[in-house]
DNA sequence: AAGACGAGCAACCGCAGCATA
DNA sequence: GTATGCTGCGGTTGCTCGTCT
């Protein structure tokens, strides 16, 4: 079996991007959409191979793409994302409006890397916290409760409240990195029918991401305290039919180790 | 001032998965 | 069931620019 010819073979142009190849390349897509790559170069009449169109489009000319640094705060979202999702960049774009697969991979490999490692030494790959500032025993993290039944509307819909020692934990399966765990027909319920003090008392926020298998709810405002990472609370999948949030149900969690 | 070096980032490469014939 | 084509993804490369010596 023979590789069909590069780019270059077929004597189409590689390397960066002019604007006049860029401007081509938008005004076509604008009239046009992009329904096929591969056939897409000849008809706007770019010297391009259809796969680098698409990425010069995804990467840098689509319209809703966010350009700049990164704040701290999507920096702390990738790193969490990592963490639970592996080298999975697409999956975590899809978290981040505005920022491509491959923003999130360079980041990832030139700051973020090199941050994991100030933070913990040697093992990136523990789960203590990421940040030094944010290095507080897993016990005095505030408590955070949603009920993806019924998802809170404001912040006021929130129940936040210092944590303690007693707590008298439920929990469910961790999250790997694939699968989407079942959460019992009980769960929302039992949360549901808790006042926020017992809420309190019964939850906590364990440092671990968690998807439940839902219809998206409404956008929910950022808390800075929630999970010390100072992200949104949840966030929808773009490629899945559920939504995360950033707390654990702890059922079957190991005993969570002192800092 | 200029060369060496390293960091950051855009772009490329190759593979896997999916759709279709 | 198999071959083929297309797209998307993740790993990697190499260019550019800033900093250091």
């Amino acid at each position: 079996m023979v590789r069909a010819p590069c780019c270059e073979k077929m004597g189409l142009k590689k390397g960066p991007w002019t604007p006049e190849e860029d401007q081509i390349l938008i005004n076509y897509i604008q009239l046009h959409g992009h329904g096929n790559w591969r056939a897409l170069p000849k008809q706007a009449g770019l010297l391009r191979c259809g796969k680098s169109c698409r990425l010069r489009w995804t990467n840098y000319l689509r319209p809703d793409i966010k350009r700049g640094n990164f704040t701290r705060e999507e920096e702390d979202t990738i790193i969490n994302l990592h963490e639970m999702l592996g080298n999975r960049w697409s999956a975590i774009a899809a978290r981040l409006p505005g920022r491509t697969d491959n923003e999130i991979k360079n980041v990832w490999h030139t700051h973020l890397k090199k941050r994991l490692k100030h933070s913990h030494g040697s093992n990136a790959n523990n789960r203590q916290p990421i940040d030094p500032s944010k290095d507080i025993k897993r016990e005095q993290q505030p408590v955070t409760i949603y009920s993806p039944v019924s998802p809170p509307q404001s912040s006021s819909d929130v129940s936040t409240s210092e944590n303690n020692s007693n707590t008298n934990t439920f929990t469910t399966k961790t999250e790997t990195n694939e699968d989407v765990s079942e959460i019992d027909e009980n769960f929302w319920s039992e949360v549901l029918s808790a006042d926020n003090s017992s809420m309190a008392a019964d939850f906590r926020v364990v440092g671990s991401d968690q998807y439940f298998p839902s219809s998206p709810p409404p956008p929910l405002p950022a808390l800075e305290t929630v999970n010390g990472y100072g992200s949104n609370l949840y966030d929808t999948d773009a490629n899945m039919d559920f939504w995360y949030i950033p707390f654990t149900r702890a059922a079957d969690l190991p005993e969570l180790p002192e800092f």
